[in-house]
DNA sequence: ATAAACTTTCAGTAATATTTGAAAGTTAAA
DNA sequence: TTTAACTTTCAAATATTACTGAAAGTTTAT
C-alpha cells in the first residue's frame, strides 16, 4: 500500500471507530489528520484535506481544543493560525479518559448516589430488584473510576505493568 | 424520593449513558428497566412502560438479546414470551466489553496491521510521522485487547485486586 | 481611519439514525 | 383446516445530529 492510500483509510478508520464510540466523525477525522501530519495545519488546509466547510472545520477543531487533544500554534510574522495534536498516544489515551470521565461517568454517579438512597418497602420485591442493581452498579461505575484515576496519574509502562503483573 | 420516580430516573441515566457510548437511547432504557424489573417481561408491557411501538419494542429486544444481555422465557402454558436480563454486573461488564471488542476493536486493529505495512521513503517526515503514529495506536490498541482478554477470563475480585493490588 | 486577512457565528439545509404501525408471517389450540 | 394469539418485518415518517456558507466579527498592517 502506498502513503497516501494509506493516510486515506487511516483518517477513515478513526473516523468510523469514533463514531461508534459517541464521537463525531469529523471530529475523529480531523484528529486522525492532525496526529499523521508531521507539521501544524491551517484550517485552510483541513478543510480542502477533508473536504469539510470552514464553519465545520473551525468549530471542530475548537471543540478538539476543548478536548486537550489539539492545540494552537503561531507562526512569527504569520497572521493564520495553525493547529496540531499531541502524538503521545498515552496522553491523547489520558486525555479522553478525563474528559469523558467528567462529562459522562460523573454525572452518573452522582445519580446512581442519589438512588441508592430512595425509600421503599424493604418487602417489596420491585424495592429489592430496584436498589440491589443499583448498588451492584454504583460499585462497578465506582471501581472504573477508581481505576481512571490510576490512569490518570500513571506512567504508561507503569499502568499497563500493574495490569499485566499477574502474567509474569 | 420515591421507587417510581427512581425508576424513571434510573432509565432515563441508563439511557443518556447508553446514547453517550453509541448505543441506542432506547436500547439502553430497555435494558434499564428489564434490570430493575424481579419479573420478566412480555412485550406488550415494555410499550406500555416506556411508550414505545411493538416494532421498535421488538427489534429492540432482539437486539439486547444479540449482545447477551437478555434472555427470552417461556412460561408453561403460555404463548406470550417474557424477556429478562442478567442482573450480574460483572457479567454484564463483560459481555459489553466482549462485544464491543468483536465489533469494533477487532476490525481497528486489523486496519491498523495493515497500515503498519506501509511502504514509503524512511527520509520522508510524512511517511515517518505516519508510521509512527499507526505503531503507537497500534500498540495501544493491543494492549487495550489484551486487558479485555483478561477481563473476559476473570474473576470480578480478582480483576479488581490486580489493577488495586498497587494500592497496598 | 481603512482595508485586508483571517476567524467565528448561526440560520437554514442535509444527512443520518430511530421509530412507527400496519401488513405479513408464524405457531398452537380447537 | 381454521382461527386467534402472538411475533416479525420494513417502507414511510419523524427526530436527531451534523454541515454549509455567507455574513458578521476581529485583528493587524498601512
Amino acid at each position: 500500500m502506498e502513503l497516501p492510500e494509506a493516510k486515506q483509510k487511516f483518517i477513515e478508520a478513526w473516523g468510523k471507530l469514533g463514531s461508534e464510540w459517541g464521537i463525531n466523525r469529523t471530529m475523529a477525522q480531523v484528529h486522525a489528520l492532525l496526529l499523521i501530519s508531521p507539521e501544524a495545519q491551517t484550517t485552510e488546509e483541513i478543510m480542502l484535506t477533508l473536504s469539510i466547510s470552514r464553519g465545520n472545520a473551525n468549530m471542530t477543531l475548537r471543540e478538539l481544543i476543548g478536548w486537550g487533544l489539539v492545540e494552537k500554534q503561531h507562526k512569527a510574522g504569520e497572521r493564520k493560525e495553525y493547529f496540531f495534536a499531541d502524538k503521545d498516544t498515552w496522553n491523547i489515551a489520558r486525555q479522553v479518559a478525563k474528559e469523558r470521565r467528567k462529562r459522562e461517568l460523573d454525572p452518573v454517579i452522582k445519580v446512581l448516589d442519589e438512588l441508592s438512597r430512595v425509600e421503599g418497602d424493604a418487602k417489596d420485591p420491585e424495592f429489592i430488584t430496584f436498589t440491589q442493581s443499583v448498588k451492584d452498579i454504583n460499585k462497578l461505575a465506582k471501581n472504573v473510576d477508581k481505576t481512571l484515576d490510576t490512569m490518570l496519574k500513571a506512567e504508561e509502562n507503569w499502568f499497563w505493568g500493574s495490569i499485566f503483573k499477574i502474567f509474569k
